[in-house]
DNA sequence: CAACAATTTCAACAACTGTTGAAATGCTGC
DNA sequence: GCAGCATTTCAACAGTTGTTGAAATTGTTG
């Protein structure tokens, strides 16, 4: 019954409905959390049986560990090879803050760079986990605490004398701004009368990496 | 069957069943989110019959429109006073940027003044439905745009110049990092091996204020 | 006390939930 | 063709969901 992992071999012209019934699930995940979504209804825009998500995945949950873990290592994968990027051309000194932050976020607009919806679901789902009280220990520490703990460790080398409370304060603001952005409500293009549109990454980046940028230096000193 | 409203005239000793069923639904409800919550875990954890929520508050979108609202007018009051005060300390040069956003800010930390996890639940209800794509725009903006929108003209007054997108993307900024305090997931703490604690506001604040003052002075010019 | 209304419980409803075993279909190599 | 396997559907299950009407209780007012 657990179904032997499909190696994703053929990848045909139409996509298979495993994979539909990931896209789905990850769409209405993203939206309306894990309870908020039934099975039925996952099977049911990616129009297939019922029983055919517990055949690939399993129990509800492990239809969306599946959903979380399917991007996660090539996201992981990009923002590592970002920071390792601008920490080789910066040689000896070290990158600055603004380039820290700047690998720290630009991998995430790869969504609207591939146009590819799945990526914009994705990242409003990691936002509603990393925003969860339930989920956000359990699922996000496993996930992505090496990663962040590179970008600190960084970060703790182009601020010297920074405290390190003082530095994750300011990595929880941070985190707290990106979530809040990858969550894409839509709020602030109402807020602002359409002047800003909280799918576009790409802007939103550019005002958060010099605000960030600034923000850590008034604390941590330098 | 729709109940007449309880004027909670009655301050005893101890809570009505309507309290307790309000305190209960919040707490569960910031925790596991609308549909993550049914009436009977509600009605167990009040120690009350299922059928009572229902006498009460009607449906369950009901209740949780009623948790909601509870405390969204003394909060509100209280945050729109705030901002009152230091304008009026501040006289016709206008409050600075550090004190309009610490008026913002300072009293969210009722929770911990009053000792009442009541306050401390509500707020990250508040988080989880500022950051969800389903219930953010129909909840947030009927509730607190108003608030909002004063603040913001009092930034916009004390950074002279600043165009309104780049003003709203910080406030977005501010926002993000403001939610994810609210929301108490405890991911802080973990990051930080106990040096930070998501539930203590007021190091939080401390950090926030000159972190996104930084930020808005950074990006909006001056 | 009685009369009345507000509150609370009881019991039950139809609808929906996740899950599963068995049957049906499709595909690949002989 | 046919055997063997993975995939997909069908049908049904036991349990839970929000909701409601009627009964029971409590509180208030005369």
């Amino acid at each position: 019954m657990p179904a032997k992992r499909n190696t994703n071999a053929s990848s045909k012209g139409s996509t298979s409905k495993r994979d539909r019934i990931l896209d789905v699930a990850e769409k209405l995940f993203a939206e309306h959390g894990y309870d908020g979504v039934t099975l039925r209804q996952i099977a049911s825009g990616a129009k297939v049986d019922v029983a055919l998500a517990s055949y690939h995945f399993g129990k509800k949950l492990d239809l969306f560990n599946a959903v979380f873990e399917r991007r996660s290592a090539y996201l992981n994968e990009a923002r590592h090879e970002a920071l390792r990027r601008v920490q080789e051309e910066a040689g000896t000194a070290g990158p600055t803050v603004e380039q820290i932050i700047e690998a720290f976020l630009r991998p995430l607009e790869l969504a609207q760079e591939t146009g590819d919806d799945g990526w914009r679901h994705y990242l409003a789902l990691v936002a509603y986990i990393n925003n969860s009280p339930y989920w956000g220990r359990r699922m996000m520490s496993k996930m992505f605490d090496s990663l962040v703990n590179e970008f600190i460790d960084a970060l703790r080398q182009a601020l010297p004398g920074a405290s390190d409370t003082d530095l994750y304060w300011c990595y929880h603001n941070m985190s707290g701004a990106l979530t809040l952005t990858l969550a894409d409500t839509g709020r602030i293009d109402a807020l602002s009368g359409g002047l800003c549109s909280s799918s576009d990454f790409e802007a939103a980046y550019d005002h958060m990496i010099p605000f960030m940028a600034a923000g850590f230096r008034k604390i941590c000193g330098s």
